[in-house]
DNA sequence: TTGAACACTCAAGAAAGTTGAGTTAACGCT
DNA sequence: AGCGTTAACTCAACTTTCTTGAGTGTTCAA
């Protein structure tokens, strides 16, 4: 017999997995097809469903039936638009699942409850003993728990737990930097999440999960490619393309508060320049110590000289970085938020220099070039929660697993 | 009767759009799951196959035999792997389709046809009396036809026309530039093309037709997150993530040549320092001229010192970016290629100083971080054909058209 | 008042995938 | 050499899900 070389063997399983589609499948992402083309409305009929899926009337309406049956939609009153039979709306049922949010520092756990829709339910604050990995896995197991029982919610109702860490993972060029945990380097830490809590579990930087709170419930709503700058312990990406966290090969996108940029003609790390810690750095020199964003704000509020200085150099900052984020990723927009004050935000905004010569800077955009997004403390950890919503309102064929 | 706020009109329209699926839509995703992953191995059997899609043998069979019929695959010999009934295998058929591939530059067109492995079949070059947008289409248009009677391929076998075009699209902040073609800011390119053609049409810049060239057939097989920096005028940047083509917002992702970074400590426009333009006017300065790629070649294999000086300029500004596009993308590799000889890219490649803090500087990488793409005068055209086999080959459900 | 427009349902039909039993071929152990 | 095990593949029956086309009810406009 003719024998042909051992050309595959097994190769094809170094191929990224990707779904074929069967009725099962089928039905699971049309499920999630409509659930986000309701949640985009608010509230919507089976007939404006089914155009914008390419379904028929008849299948959303199976589906929607199925829907209903598992808690997830509600009806919605009636909507009569002209002619023809009023429209019978839905809309998703709040309590029809919840997301848990958790964002692990090195000092401490924070976590976060929200509902379907988004809101959120419990949000704690838990100090931790050390930063070690077992600790920090005890700590939010034994939170989960707590937080499921005060607030009443069936462990079966809770969809996954998304979880924020300080980038980058593995080891890489920028190991070694202050923010990190110690431990985390070997092994998945979405499977560990995942073994210690029983749930499908999200890993992701602050960063891209603020970016994804944003488009959950924020400013970003309906945006599907924006940037989202974090100020965090540095300053990072949140890169959302085509609906989806741009994570990169190693899961380390968005990487951007060690480029170089300009301000008043020197080179400068970017989050030296404009981050929580680089103003507490710059300040401190002058002789003014601030710990938190209260302290921050009040000073903002006192007009402070050196505080001023800072922001205008950020500002400059922040223009170097537009251009290349935006010549890079032609975003509909880049939005700023996290751990800075609204006011600072907003001034920082207001400074910052638009390049003229950027692929962004045109007539026909529809949202400005640089917008505030939510700030505070539980950003991220909203955040958090926020990967597993937007889990669950992605069709999931031919999504690499 | 309770009425409703009309909270969502044809709301749901806003919604990108996104496919449901029903049997039909399934198997043609199936298909291209199908003919990926043949191609990805060269050749494979169904339970192979069955195994990386998640589907039945039975299935993948049925399909298998549908492609068959189709003249997409043919029967490649059996392989026997062990125990076991020895593998039927299956090949994608070279003739099983062709794609066309068209460049478009002030000056000229090129064109190239490949066939469904991506076999160039005819490459060809027509000088343009003016770029005016009616003379591209007549010429375009004209040498298909011609392409398609030397080549005896019937035009029912042609899936389709990439088309390469200089960036960036729309109006924009970097309007001007000297490459650009008048007349083609109004209208969708793509649409205009396909009316002129009758087929199915992708438009991309060089950058990223000569990253997809590279993916289907080059260094970049089986890479799924990588960036190509082009040389072509200027510098372009083309950006795979996940597989696909990273376009951004409004089709201008990857305009990196206007971005600053530092040579010999001074902030320069990455272009002018690294770019075809750029070492032209280099040259003439030190009262060398240039024209083409060959004269280039030759200066640099006579060792010409004032070549060597550019280049050393052109890798400190490569370092910059480097750092910038690693840390931002972290892709698996970063690949340079376009309009400068061999020689010269494998030197700066050479000299190109891997920036430390980075987060592809990880001890378990699998690819060299800078590697050398197929440079010369037809990459961006074969790219062009490339970006039709890749869109066969990419399945299609909740794929936003 | 009447008919067109439109959302929705019902029931029958079609498409595609799955399942499980059966066939064939190669390997390896005795 | 013989025989049981392993594995790819096929066949036929079955299941899931979608689509189609006819039918119902509501609203608006001529």
């Amino acid at each position: 017999m003719f024998k042909f070389g051992a050309l595959s063997e097994d190769m094809v399983s170094t191929l990224k997995p990707q779904l074929g589609a069967n009725p099962e499948r089928a039905r699971s992402h049309n499920k999630q097809l409509v659930l986000r083309a309701i949640r985009h409305v608010g509230a919507a009929g089976r007939a404006e469903i089914a155009r914008a899926s390419g379904l028929s009337t008849q299948a959303v309406s199976n589906i929607i039936s199925d829907l209903l049956g598992e808690g997830l939609l509600v009806e919605q009153g009636v909507r009569s638009a002209g002619r023809g039979l009023p429209v019978q709306q839905y809309a998703i049922k709040p309590d029809g699942g919840y997301a848990f949010g958790v964002e692990v520092r090195p000092t401490a756990v924070f976590t976060a409850l929200v509902d379907l829709v988004g809101t959120p339910i419990q949000t704690r604050r838990i100090p931790l003993r050390n930063a070690g990995k077992s600790t920090i896995l005890d700590t939010v197991s034994a939170q989960l728990d707590i937080c499921l029982k005060d607030s009443r919610v069936r462990k079966g109702a809770l969809m996954g737990a998304g979880i924020v860490m300080p980038g980058p993972f593995g080891d890489t060029g920028l190991t070694g930097t202050e923010s990190e945990l110690p431990g985390w380097n070997t092994g998945d830490p979405a499977e560990i999440f995942a073994n210690a809590l029983d749930l499908p579990v999200f890993v992701e930087n602050d960063a891209n999960a603020a970016a994804m709170a944003e488009r959950m419930n924020g400013v970003a709503r309906g945006l599907d490619d924006f940037a989202y700058l974090y100020f965090g312990q540095g300053l990072g990406l949140g890169l959302v393309q085509n609906g989806q966290i741009l994570q990169g090969a190693f899961g380390n996108a968005g990487e951007i508060g060690h480029i170089q940029v300009l301000v008043d003609g020197h080179a400068v790390e970017l989050e030296s320049a404009t981050s929580r810690l680089s103003v507490q750095a710059y300040l401190a020199v002058q002789g003014v110590s601030v710990t938190d964003m209260d302290e921050l704000n009040s000073l903002y509020s006192t007009a402070n000289r050196h505080l001023l200085d800072w922001l205008n150099h950020a500002a400059q900052a922040l223009s170097s970085a537009l251009s290349i984020i935006e010549n890079l990723f032609d975003p509909q927009t880049v939005i700023l938020g996290g751990a800075m004050p609204d006011d600072l935000l907003d001034h920082m905004i207001a400074r910052t220099a638009l390049p003229a010569r950027s692929v962004s800077n045109r007539p026909d955009r529809t949202h400005p070039r640089l917008m505030r997004g939510t700030s505070g403390r539980m950003t991220a950890t909203l955040g958090a929660a926020a990967l597993v919503l937007h889990q669950a309102f992605t069709p999931t064929i031919a999504e690499a697993r």
